[in-house]
DNA sequence: TCAAAAGTGTTTGCAATACACCCATGC
DNA sequence: GCATGGGTGTATTGCAAACACTTTTGA
């Protein structure tokens, strides 16, 4: 416990991956107490000197082993015994990760790491189970107005892929002629000349998010939305 | 300064307010170093015995002597050098006040207090600017689903009020029939038999937002949209 | 040649927009 | 009676929804 922390404050992250048409989060197993051998959000404490945002930013490195994750904070977390035996306030981040973007291992304090589906998560301790409701929620919101859900797929990606993010995002289904025409017409994917390999049907074209693009056409006044 | 205070953390509050068809932040005159004598956002300290919520109520009753204002959490912000001398982080508020909720006084830590024109603010101490911003642009994308901008308006208002509320909060103008229609066929307002009083024109009717049907119309999946 | 998904076309109805207009009231 | 804002009517347009349909590919 060394005085270069700020002790009564920590972070806490809800990394959020896309596969299998499943929207996933990952969880690491606890190998400290309190909380031992639970999966939990990945989190640490701040230091006096990081911004609060390059604190998150350093715990995501330390966990997955890459930077330049996507990553927005969502809020401060506040019961007073939402952590056994001292008063911790947490200030909860979330973050996207593409498909392969790094292999998992275990983080600090823990033992292992897995993605779970958003639909059957573990029991987890502390208010983690609030923290992931909240991410989820500001996902929702985000992603409609935001192109950031691309952050969650491959740089080339059929069409479909998108649709059944988005479906998983929102647990309805979309219609796939109208899908297709609403994106194609804001005109923010790239075609690229290659295809969908090693399935066992039609294979679709791939496209590319041209985010020169979202940024010119942003300040001229375009609105993203599905 | 008391072992009942977490020291590194504190709250701030963006206070909103509507009148003269403008929007309004309530600002106290600091009387204590550092910033002293500039017009700042209401805060303290939070302590170690109560939500962070909590903390953010009660600090908005020392200021305005009321309770039970509309509030909701924006987030924390950790700049390193953001308060001078020490290593503070904030977790801000903004809350949404009606007209003559409560009679103006000067707070704790402070000389005197008084509505700025959201457009036309003073020149504010440490992250403020900052962190009104960041209020407002969450105010401008809660306001559009949710009816919250109602916390703005006193319990009885012409329709007019609504609509011009919602143009200073957009900064755009609406066309009065369309959003008269819009606003009626969502069934969310209640007209009453009574009417403005003392204008110089034909006096328009006053209504009142039912809370309960909104309730019920959202279980029913319904979506409020302005 | 069949299954499965890619991809296109077309109809329908609602809802946003734009704007012309009449009504009530105080001065 | 005129200025001011309250309040209504209506044509136009665009777009979202629904769904039938053709095309391509691997097994």
């Amino acid at each position: 416990m060394s005085g270069n922390f700020i002790e009564p404050l920590s972070v806490d992250s809800v990394i959020f991956g896309f596969e299998d048409a499943t929207l996933k989060i990952l969880l690491y197993k606890r190998s400290i107490e309190p909380g031992y051998g639970m999966w939990s959000l990945p989190g640490g404490a701040i230091r006096y000197d990081e911004h609060i945002d390059q604190a998150s930013a350093r715990i995501l490195k330390e966990h997955t082993g890459v930077t330049g994750l996507y990553m927005s904070q969502l809020g401060a977390f506040g019961e007073v015994n939402r952590f056994p035996g001292a008063r911790v306030i947490t200030i909860a981040y979330y973050a996207l990760v593409k498909p392969g973007q790094f292999e998992l291992r275990p983080g600090p304090d823990a033992s292992d790491a897995r993605w779970f589906d958003v639909n059957a998560l573990p029991a987890m301790p502390f208010d983690h189970p609030q923290i992931i409701a909240a991410a989820l929620n500001r996902l929702q919101n985000q992603v409609k107005y935001k192109p950031i859900g691309f952050n969650l797929l491959p740089d080339k990606f059929p069409l479909r892929a998108l649709q059944e993010l988005y479906e998983a995002v929102y647990n309805i289904k979309f219609d796939k002629p109208n899908f297709r025409r609403k994106i194609m017409k804001m005109n923010l994917l790239i075609p690229l000349n290659e295809k969908q390999k090693g399935v066992a049907h039609r294979s679709a074209r791939l496209f590319r998010f041209d985010k020169q693009r979202y940024d010119s056409l942003t300040e001229k006044g375009f609105i993203f939305e599905i």
